[in-house]
DNA sequence: GACAGAACCGAACGGTCGTACTATTTTGAT
DNA sequence: ATCAAAATAGTACGACCGTTCGGTTCTGTC
């Protein structure tokens, strides 16, 4: 009773307060990065002791893969589940690639999206926190990889599309506008992204289906 | 005279340990990352002094920034300018990719192209070697918009083509396959981006421009 | 309102970092 | 062989790291 009662009601303020101190932290790994993240910024930032906080979790490892648990149940929320509402086949890949673009920059992940920074970071280093980016960007290729097949079900996409590869070149247009708006601060980063993302669509789609989406801003001609 | 023979002959010594220093602390970087890297850790690896190694640098900045300096120079000494000996057009912009897949894969380079590590390692703080990899970053992507625009003029490349959004396309088929080949060790890594890297080409070509590369391992029909 | 357990704090630990200083050795022109 | 300059070593510093531990304060149940 006791327990049960506990438990029902938010999470008993311990649990609470663990959930501040995850959200935070996820903003500031995105910008300093999993290594540089440490434990005193982080309680100096919410007012807290370095031990109190540190006793939420039993080391930094553990810290560091609870953060990334919460991105990625974040990112699925935020991205894969509410594509799965839109109608199967190429609208719903667009859905995914869109929300995708909109997740890695939300205001409360101001680094960007965090598997994409860990990727980079931690490709080098064996160990529980990689094994979990790794699964975690695995799971994203394949959703991508299901919608493309989707797509080529419904007949959308060419019969032959290879929708690992399909997969593999969204990463790569994902990639390429994180690389484009965060270095180098192009401010056309995104317009690149969707000109990519378009042409990728543009060399998948089966012959006889013709585009009816009503997005394209510029139905002009290509630029220069 | 005592000046103009000591500059004459190697480097005398010390700029001799110097460029020791240099080519190990490129390997390691690129492994452990930019800021990871230690001095310390530099100096046991080298069997020497922290202080006897610091001596030559007189910050860990300045280190940074001669690693990437070096790394720079190699860059173009290894991608770059054995491509402008090759004939101009699509031959040379793909000597340029093939080139960089090299580069990237070097073994003296174990942790990949440094630029790349650092891009999303530095993208959030602010410096001299941020800006450094920006320029350098940005010199790469001006190199392979420009040959592309060269293969626009010979007639390879269509005339509406978007050169810079090509050089674009291809960073973004750069990172991807660092990131399969890096991070989530996919032994395709390398036929993925050629694949795609291929498609992007034939996205680029002039209608009359018939492809007479002899590269083409496999002509048979797309995959799955 | 007493009491157990959870939550939190303060201080301290061993360790590593970049850097500064002062010796000592090594180099290379004379 | 001499000797100034250059290269390297030794030692120490202050700062910060993750982590531990014993004590204090807060929460929630009976």
């Amino acid at each position: 009773m006791s327990r049960s009662s506990a438990r029902a009601r938010a999470a008993s303020k311990g649990a609470e307060t663990r959930e501040t101190i995850l959200a935070h932290a996820l903003g500031l790994a995105t910008r300093i990065g999993f290594e540089g993240l440490t434990i005193g910024r982080l309680a100096e930032d919410l007012r807290m002791s370095k031990s109190g906080l540190f006793a939420h979790f039993r080391s930094k490892e553990a810290l560091q893969l609870d953060i990334l648990r919460m991105a990625g149940a974040r990112m699925v929320e935020t991205v894969v589940k509410p594509a799965l509402s839109v109608p199967r086949g190429e609208p719903r890949v667009r859905a995914l690639f869109e929300r995708w673009l909109a997740w890695e920059q939300s205001p409360s992940l101001p680094g960007g999206c965090p598997f994409m920074a860990a990727s980079f970071e931690l490709d080098d280093r064996p160990g529980p926190v990689r094994d979990f980016v790794v699964q975690n960007l695995r799971d994203w290729m394949d959703t991508l990889a299901g919608a493309a097949r989707i797509a080529v079900n419904e007949g959308h996409f060419r019969a032959d599309l290879d929708c690992e590869q399909f997969a593999h070149d969204c990463q790569g247009i994902g990639l390429a506008f994180v690389h484009a708006s965060r270095l180098m601060r192009d401010p056309k980063a995104r317009a690149r992204a969707a000109r990519a993302f378009e042409a990728l669509l543009d060399a998948c789609r089966a012959p006889g289906y013709a585009i009816s989406h009503p997005s394209a801003a510029a139905p002009s001609g290509r630029r220069r």
